[in-house]
Order: structure tokens, then C-alpha cells, then sequence
RNA sequence: GGUCCCUUCGUCUAAUGGUUAGGACACCGCCCUUUCACGGCGGCAAUACGAGUUCGAAUCUCGUAGGGAUCACCA
């Protein structure tokens, strides 16, 4: 049997975090299996629905690397198909028509809350006809009984047929509801397995009735748990960007964001971080926690610092010339591929190099700040006077290290002294990398310009 | 309120009835050092609570407490 998963957002929104990861679970568990992952638009709300939603949500699946090679199935485009088995089910005896009005339907349901038995609508054991009233169908729901689902993360749960709703699945205007839309889709697109949050582990148990009704095969169920904020509550807005794309546009590496989010509440033992091929060998839903587990952005911090210093460099500068919009001449790209080692190993995500491009980039770059120039014009003579022994000596790193390591020694000076105004002519910075490397990647034009400026 | 689920360091987690309850992040300290970092070494810190079963419980059972999900003609 072929594995087959999806991922079923519906798009009123941008892709969320919780979102995110249920995606990549399905799509690790599909890949895993060689089996076939598909993403499916849920969008038979139309009042809520709308394109930018289904943009968000590729751009968030595509920045992860997670969308599917299939064709996306947009719900709204099986609206007959879903109909069709509505009314087959009301043929069999399955469901019923039932002609109660709003303000009926509100009764029911304060006395429903107040008993605590679902809503049975009067309609349900009577098989009568008004062809001139509106009407939706209900389910039939077994009223005695258990039913039983194995989920494979939460295990074998089972509750008692009588606290299920006769729920809805087709609506007074004749349009299908997601309990049967779901459904049905699921089964007409052979989806093997359905992995989702757990807040659809109820509406599993109303669902499956109609898988029974209809005689279908059953699917595998693995729901999961949902991201919780620091605090323990669902994770909301106040808690930082729920919108994965938002961690693209702060400077979160994809790589990153996938390997953290997979740890979320899922381990192998001995992995700390998981890169794509690793994390498809390794994935089981077996090892899938139970409990929902809380965002924490320093790990992801963490992870992303580690991503970033692993990665190729051309990479991490094309990444920051899209993020800053920069558009460099070689000798500056140059430059600022010579520093990026450097330069990352002091931050989390690339954005936080923003400050460092100026005095990389630009050629006339010099120290604005007041206090910082006072204390330049302070050291001139220490500055020139390194400039000169700089001018002529030969470029390597050795070089330039040995000459400031000399001057100090000849001068009878601590490195601090002359550390600290060289950082400042040549960086603007009280912190940068090591003296040598900004030395080395500048260039000596640049270095001697700087050491030199008249403030 | 009904139903269902969950609970191991602050956080993510490991430990299939026998471990000194392990690791990672965060935090703190020391070393390295040229600032900030990186790195190296070390430290702090947990089985929610109470019973029971057992020679032995984080692990099995029951109860309590806390947390979460859900209870629509939304998905």
C-alpha cells in the first residue's frame, strides 16, 4: 500500500507555526514511506477564504522546502462530489433531512448544554418531505455504543456513541460542511494517513461515521499536539510571529526553522539537529510526544546560529543581499564575504549584520560618532603611525598581525591601547571580528584612508 | 459544565519495572583572548501531589491538583 499524506490548511490567514510543523510531519512521514504528500486548499468557506491566504501559505511552505510536487487540490472545486455523497447517505438512511429554524436550533442547544446530551434534532426519526422548506442534513449518529480509533500518537481512545451530534453535512444552501467535505476528499484522494493537530482529534470520532456509512476503508490517525506559547497557552500573536514567513523576513534560515520545529515535540535519541535527509531516515510518528510543547525562540536561536555558521557563504550572501536589497561590486562583495565567517559567529539571525555592512561596503566609510572621534584624534599619532608601518608591509594575515604585535612591543604598549582606536576608525564599532581579519579583508587602501581621516 | 487528552530540570527532551534520572538550549562560573563573539572545561536545575501493586515505580493502577482540546449551517 502507498503512503499517501496531506497537509490541509484552509487559507484565511498566513501559514502558522503550528501549521508548519503538522506540514512537515506529513511531509516526512510521505517521504519516509516514498509514498505521495499533498497539499489540499480548504476553502469551501468563501467569506473567509482568499488568494493572498493560498500566496501565504505556498510562500511558507516553499520557503520551508515542503510543498508538493502533486497538483494542489483546492476543495471548493469538489463541491459536487461531496454533495453527491450527502445525499447518498440520506438515500441509505444515514442521514436525515432536518427543517429546524434557527431560534429552534438555539433552544435545543442551551438544554443540550444543560443535560450534557448533544443535540438530537425531533426531525431525525421522521422521514417526511416539504419540498417547499428549507432544510439541511443531518448525520444519523449511533446512539448506543463505543467507537474505538488507534491513534498512532495518542493511542487508543474511545467514547461513547451517545455523546456524538447529529452533526450537519450539508447546508441550507446546499453547500457541504468541512465534516464531510474532509471526509470525503480525504477518501477520494487515498489519503492513507491523517496527520493534523489535535484539536480535530474530536471531530475524528463524528467523522468516522461516515467513513462507516459509507463503507470505506478507515485511515490511519496521528493527531498531534499543538504548539503552546512560553506561558502554556495556545500560541498567539503575544507571544511573537505565529506566521512562519515573519521568521524568513527576521533572518531565520528555512534549514533552521525545519530543524527546529521537527524537535518541537518529536525526537530521535543522539540528534540534536536534523538537516532534510537526516530528519526523513530518522522520522517515525511513533516518536511523536503526546503533549504539547512551548515555543522557546532561544532555541531556535541557538539552531539558526549553528545552521548559519555551517553554511556555505555564498549562500548566507545571497540570503542577506535579497534581505537588504544590496546590489555590490565585486571588490565590495568581496569584502564582505571575506568578514561574513567573522561576522556570524556574533549573531542568531543574518539580519543582526545589518550595522557591519556600512563600514565593510562603503570605500569612504569613517567614524561619525562624536565621543568616537575624540578619542581618535586623541591616538593620531598611534594611528598614523600604524597606518605607515601598514603601507608597507606585505598583505597576509601573519603580517599584519606581527606588525601591530612589533608597534605595541616597540612602543611599550598594551594591545587595548591601540585595539580600541583602531576598532573605532576602521569599524565605527566598539565591537567587530578580530583587528587582524578586518585589517586583512579591508584592504590597505581602505585601512591607510581610514587611519589617516583628519576628524 | 459534558467529553477527550496531557503532566520528567526554566525550555525541548532521553530513560521498554532495576541509571548516581542522561543530553541539548537558557542561565552562572572559570579558561582562552584584542573588543564583542566562537571555542574548551565546570556548575545550577526535574519525575505535579497522594495512595496502591511490586523485592524494586518516572515507568503499572486508582485518586487529587493543574493545564490543554472540543462542544457551529467555521475549518
Amino acid at each position: 500500500m502507498e503512503v499517501v499524506t496531506r497537509f490541509a490548511p484552509s487559507p484565511t490567514g498566513y501559514l502558522h507555526i503550528g501549521g508548519a510543523r503538522t506540514a512537515i510531519f506529513n511531509y516526512l512521514f510521505a517521504k519516509k514511506h516514498n509514498g505521495k504528500y499533498l497539499v489540499r486548499i480548504e476553502d469551501t468557506d468563501q467569506k473567509r477564504s482568499t488568494s493572498e491566504a493560498v500566496k501565504a501559505i505556498h510562500d511558507g511552505l516553499n520557503w520551508l522546502k515542503i510543498n508538493t510536487n502533486e497538483k494542489i487540490v483546492y476543495q471548493s472545486s469538489r463541491l459536487n462530489s461531496h454533495t453527491k455523497i450527502a445525499y447518498e447517505l440520506l438515500d441509505k438512511g444515514c442521514a436525515y433531512k432536518c427543517y429546524l429554524s434557527n431560534d429552534e436550533l438555539q433552544d435545543l442547544r442551551i438544554k443540550s448544554r444543560e443535560n450534557g446530551i448533544p443535540i438530537k434534532s425531533p426531525w431525525r426519526n421522521k422521514s417526511v418531505n416539504k419540498p417547499d422548506k428549507e432544510f439541511v442534513i443531518r448525520l444519523k449518529m449511533p446512539s448506543e455504543g463505543t467507537t474505538v480509533i488507534n491513534d498512532i500518537v495518542q493511542g487508543e481512545i474511545s467514547v461513547q456513541n451517545e455523546i456524538l451530534d447529529d452533526m450537519v453535512i450539508l447546508r441550507s444552501d446546499k453547500t457541504p460542511t468541512y465534516m464531510l467535505s474532509s471526509v470525503v476528499d480525504d477518501y477520494e484522494m487515498a489519503v492513507t494517513h491523517i496527520i493534523r493537530g489535535d484539536d480535530h482529534l474530536n471531530n475524528a470520532f463524528r467523522q468516522i461515521q461516515i467513513i462507516k456509512y459509507m463503507n470505506w476503508k478507515e485511515p490511519y490517525y496521528a493527531h498531534i499536539p499543538l504548539i503552546h506559547g512560553t506561558d502554556g497557552s495556545k500560541l498567539s500573536k503575544r507571544h511573537g510571529a505565529t506566521n512562519v514567513f515573519e521568521y524568513h523576513k527576521m533572518g531565520y534560515t528555512s534549514d533552521a526553522m525545519f530543524s527546529y520545529l521537527l524537535q518541537l515535540g518529536w525526537s530521535s535519541s543522539n540528534e540534536d539537529n536534523y538537516e532534510y535527509s537526516k530528519a526523513v531516515e530518522l522520522f517515525t510518528l511513533e516518536k511523536i510526544n503526546k503533549s504539547p510543547s512551548k515555543f522557546d525562540i532561544k532555541k531556535l536561536n541557538n539552531i539558526n546560529s549553528k545552521f548559519l555558521n555551517n553554511m556555505d557563504v555564498n549562500e548566507v550572501y545571497d540570503l542577506i543581499c535579497k534581505s537588504f536589497n544590496l546590489n555590490l561590486e565585486n571588490t565590495q562583495k568581496n569584502r564582505l564575504k571575506g568578514l561574513l565567517p567573522e561576522l556570524l559567529k556574533r549573531v542568531n539571525v543574518y539580519t543582526e549584520i545589518r550595522d557591519d555592512i556600512e563600514w565593510i561596503v562603503n570605500e569612504s566609510f569613517i567614524c561619525t560618532d562624536n565621543d568616537h572621534q575624540k578619542i581618535l584624534n586623541a591616538n593620531l599619532t598611534i594611528l598614523n603611525e600604524i597606518s605607515l608601518l601598514l603601507d608597507s608591509c606585505s598583505w597576509t594575515k601573519d603580517n599584519i598581525n606581527s606588525t601591530l604585535k612589533n608597534y605595541i612591543i616597540n612602543k611599550n604598549l598594551k594591545f587595548k591601547e591601540i585595539g580600541y582606536p583602531l576598532r573605532l576608525a576602521l569599524t565605527g564599532k566598539i565591537n567587530s571580528p578580530d583587528l587582524v581579519s578586518v585589517i586583512y579583508e579591508l584592504g590597505c587602501t581602505i585601512v591607510t584612508n581610514r587611519l589617516n581621516y583628519q576628524y
